[in-house]
DNA sequence: CGGTAGAATATTTTT
DNA sequence: TATTCTACCG
């Protein structure tokens, strides 16, 4: 896919700023780039261009956004030098780079080498045990929220004793009725601590930690790091930035890539800030704008600018085509989610049997759950496709059973991974059971594994034919440690017939047993692969898998690409299909409720054009089925922002037939006539901004619209009075600016 | 303790 | 709708 554009642009000399950028080494550096403007051959050269002169490659810290990126870049930086030391560039996402910086340091720490890390299941699953084990209230506390919270603080390095002295957020929390917040926070970080484990948020604030605490390792590092080099700089958060900061204070060699204008990652912590005020941060910045767009045509550019021109936080630049002016961009009005998954699926049919490949094309959705529809409709006309993302290989349960055995292996106190599989396969160790253990271990202060492997667990009651379950359990996982150091092919192949796992699937008639066996089949082939590497070692095994997800397709198969617009970063496709623009699908609906959430939609969108090399469609359906019921939609706002100059716009056609659509009209009718109801209760006349006066609250500016859930909602942030909610069909206000 | 049926909940996005 | 969680009975 990227294919097209290396080739595009290998074709063209390179343009004056971007051999600036390649060529300024020293100091601060800021790359703003825009879509398709060559950053990745200006990264590379760059990189290359630093070898050139003498730089060592161990002196070159690298930092991408995905793993596949690093090893793509790596690779064609090694096309270029030709030197094959290219491999010792410290190239990689942050998470993997700090990740075996911190295994080399872990005793620091209070960890030891063989940690493993949590992934977002386990985390959540730990946060649920202890807000059971405190017997919260469960209305209150979502574990995924508490889990969301954490993460979002270990984001801003506010950990838990920080947290603890910031009245506001302890505040906040009794307001949203989750003051125990604090304590379940400090009770995670205690458990991860123990358990040995690090969560991903803890790659980045460990190392944070450690170059803080410890300034001689510091040090060593920032004589290591001479050149620091961190694309997608946009979506860095504020523990990466910290990290970035110390290690380049000595020599000041940091040069961002980004683009403010695709930051998208918000929601994991991103802080869109790093990249505006990078220049206020770091002293004589030079700063190079990469502006040309080479790979979309006119057209494509002049309407991802239009978009992209209501945002208010950003930093000015042009960016311009000198392609083709191209096609128009197709908008298409559909009646519901089926009939855009059967027309999309018809006009990439027509195409894909006259000029184009099937590679060519590419459908970007917002949410995952919106291929299904998309899916119907390209199988039914008999063009191949393929899913991105979803839940990856080595998240499916079998996988991840398999898995917390290996981490158990490595890491006999991975406290997760033995509560996954001391019961699995089923062998009479229950619930009841493991919490008296867990009791026991709380107690003494030990993890788990700790409490069965010693004489605390004499003093549990129990009966002796549990007791001895809980032996024979120890006893095999002993037996498998045992393993540690063998062929990892071979440890598999142990866990998974010691353990009877497989026997169990395939004893068991569910149908879905044999897709689980297939899988496990896959796992098998990749450890082999892996066993045949340098390092093959069970933890590096475990930790590729749980750092870089990605599961590489092997067949060069044609198909459709279908894909979150998250997922299509960084990618660029012919033909773009971009669908479900309705309000409360894109933009989503929390994000429409906030300023600085819709900007981010909006960027995303942005992102999801600028993918188009020479035509994008968009589309939206009237109605669509979510839930499990069919909903009205109205078209996104943002379809309203986009300049129709370069648009053609495309009415549904007279003689589709939708007799054939099972969707039961009465009640889609129904829904409409509600709707349209509501609708004259909402007030056109009020706007983000405005200044009012209610009979009560006196005045105030309304700072928030929101129609997402039938009623129109105002908030208004009163001088006296402060914010509060107000539903325009009751308030009684006037307007006064 | 184990299995299952029915309830509850979710749809943003992921290293 | 699809998945995951909880409560209850054997």
């Amino acid at each position: 896919m990227s294919n097209n554009h290396s080739n595009q642009i290998k074709s063209q000399t390179l343009n004056s700023q971007q051999i600036a950028a390649i060529q300024c080494t020293e100091g601060p550096v800021m790359i703003i780039a825009g879509p398709g403007s060559g950053k990745t051959r200006v990264i590379t050269e760059r990189i290359a261009h630093l070898m050139k002169i003498g730089v060592n490659a161990e002196n070159i810290l690298a930092l991408t956004f995905t793993n596949k990126a690093a090893k793509e870049m790596v690779k064609r930086i090694h096309d270029i030098t030709n030197n094959h030391t290219t491999f010792e560039i410290w190239m990689g996402t942050f998470h993997s780079i700090f990740a075996r910086i911190l295994r080399a340091e872990a005793a620091t720490i209070g960890h030891t080498s063989n940690f493993t890390i949590y992934d977002n299941e386990d985390s959540v699953k730990l946060v649920r045990q202890i807000i059971n084990d405190f017997n919260l209230d469960k209305e209150f506390y979502d574990a995924k929220y508490i889990f969301s919270r954490i993460s979002f603080m270990k984001n801003n390095l506010l950990g838990p004793i920080k947290y603890e002295k910031h009245l506001e957020l302890l505040e906040e929390d009794n307001r949203k009725n989750k003051p125990e917040f604090l304590k379940i926070y400090t009770k995670y970080c205690m458990l991860c601590q123990q358990s040995n484990c690090l969560d991903f948020d803890d790659l980045l604030i460990k190392t944070n930690e450690l170059f803080l605490q410890h300034p001689q390792i510091l040090q060593s590092y920032q004589n290591q790091f001479q050149y620091i080099l961190i694309d997608e700089y946009q979506d860095t958060n504020k523990a990466q930035d910290s990290i970035i900061k110390q290690i380049g204070f000595k020599h000041q060699n940091v040069c961002v890539v980004g683009d403010d204008s695709q930051s998208i990652y918000s929601f994991r912590g991103a802080n869109i800030n790093n990249i505006l005020n990078f220049k206020k941060v770091y002293t004589n910045v030079k700063e190079f704008k990469l502006e040309r767009n080479y790979r979309s045509t006119q057209n494509i550019v002049n309407v991802a600018n239009s978009l992209i021109a209501y945002n208010k936080h950003k930093i000015e630049k042009t960016i311009f085509s000198e392609n083709q002016v191209g096609e128009k961009i197709n908008l298409i009005e559909f009646k519901n989610g089926r009939e855009e998954g059967d027309k999309i699926a018809l006009i990439i049919g027509n195409l894909i049997t006259t000029h184009t490949k099937k590679s060519d094309h590419a459908i970007l959705y917002r949410t995952n759950s919106q291929s299904k529809m998309i899916e119907d409709g390209l199988r039914k006309r008999g063009i191949d496709y393929k899913i991105f993302g979803g839940l990856s290989f080595y998240q499916r349960k079998e996988i991840k059973d398999i898995m917390a055995y290996l981490k158990l292996i490595v890491n006999h106190n991975d406290t997760q991974a033995l509560i996954r599989i001391i019961n699995y396969p089923t062998r009479g160790i229950g619930t009841t059971t493991i919490n008296k253990i867990r009791d026991k271990a709380e107690e003494e202060n030990k993890t788990i594994w700790e409490t069965i492997d010693s004489t605390h667990l004499d003093n549990i009651k129990i009966t002796s034919a549990t007791k001895n379950k809980i032996l024979e359990f120890k006893n095999m996982l002993k037996e498998l440690f045992e393993c540690i150091n063998h062929n990892i092919f071979d440890t598999i192949e142990q866990v998974s017939e010691k353990t009877g796992i497989i026997s169990k699937l395939k004893n068991d008639p569910n149908p879905e047993n044999h897709n689980r066996l297939e899988n496990i089949g896959e796992l098998f082939n990749s450890a082999k692969l892996f066993s045949m590497k340098k390092n093959s070692s069970l933890i590096n095994f475990i930790n590729e898998i749980s750092l870089d997800e990605q599961v590489e397709s092997k067949n060069n198969k044609e198909y459709i690409s279908l894909m979150t617009i998250h997922q299509s970063k960084g990618l660029e496709y012919p033909y773009v299909y971009i669908v479900g623009l309705e309000n409360g699908l894109f933009p989503s609906q929390k994000s429409m409720k906030q300023q600085i959430l819709l900007e981010e939609e909006r960027r995303l969108l942005y992102v999801a054009i600028t993918r188009g090399a020479q035509k994008v469609t968009l589309s939206y359906a009237l109605n669509r089925f979510r839930f499990g019921s069919i909903t009205q939609a109205e078209k996104s706002l943002f379809l309203d922002e986009i300049n129709y100059l370069f648009v053609n716009k495309l009415r549904k056609q007279k003689n589709y037939n939708t007799s054939k659509l099972k969707i039961p009209v009465i009640n889609n009718q129904r829904l409409i006539k509600i709707k349209k109801d509501e609708r004259e209760n909402y007030r056109k006349d009020i706007k983000i901004g405005l200044i009012i006066t209610h009979n009560i609250f006196g005045k105030g500016e309304i700072i928030n619209i929101d129609i997402s859930d039938g009623n129109q909602k105002i908030t208004v942030n009163f001088i006296d009075y402060g914010t509060k909610i107000l539903l325009t069909k009751f308030a009684k206000f006037k307007i006064i600016t």
